[in-house]
DNA sequence: TCGATAATTCCAGAATTATGGAATTAATGC
DNA sequence: GCATTAATTCCATAATTCTGGAATTATCGA
């Protein structure tokens, strides 16, 4: 992931609703969600639901299919988790002890502190 | 991590001028940089990064010592380790296949697509 | 075709964030 | 005390993002 998807991924995510709908996403799993259960899920109006859907949908974040009137709602786990591994790059320079279960330093000092 | 710090640290990294902030001061290791040589690399009027790092501060993802007139900044290592925790518990919800290296999978469906 | 439902786009006002010049605070050395 | 350097805060403008009502598009069933 480059840094402008990243920068993308993380605006998309750093608002409270956006948030909450993606983490709702994740929690329903692979059959996601229509948007209308998120709707009620959230209790938004239905154009703040899509403006804040629309930002998932540019980071690609989330991904949709239409069946019948309803639109189904995934998200995209690849998408989140090259989030994280260029955050973990990031976080980290390079370094081989890093990830969430580890405390991070930077490789340049061979891990001490 | 609650939720509330991880929109505030997402918020911080949101920005192009503050993960560059961020990445400098990541790759910069322990020692950190002042804020001087901060503003070198990034080309930025003081007052505009002293905003952008504000935005840091408030999020706990840099910290700073003063040295005499120069103030030291330094990434906050654990914090941003926390934020990618969060994301990845957030982003499999607790399955354990799941990180950086690995495709993200919810637990719910044991991992078949 | 018509009516109902699902979701979107359009649009404008409100709210927030970004930007950077000028003034200010903090520390140092003479 | 005074000049110098480092960085901040203050403040006003510019730019962007957020919000949601109203109109629109899409699909379905009768």
């Amino acid at each position: 992931m480059d840094t402008e998807t990243a920068l993308s991924a993380l605006a998309a995510l750093s608002h409270e609703s956006r948030l909450a709908a993606f983490r709702e996403l994740v929690q329903a799993g692979p059959e996601g969600l229509s948007v209308g259960e998120l709707r009620e899920r959230l209790d938004l109006p239905p154009a703040t639901l899509t403006a804040h859907l629309n930002g998932l949908r540019t980071a690609e974040l989330v991904q949709d299919q239409r069946e019948g009137r309803v639109i189904r709602v995934r998200a995209n786990y690849p998408q989140m988790n090259a989030l994280i591994a260029y955050l973990t790059e990031n976080c980290c320079a390079g370094a081989t002890n890093c990830g969430p279960n580890s405390v991070c330093i930077p490789s340049t000092n061979g891990g001490q502190t």
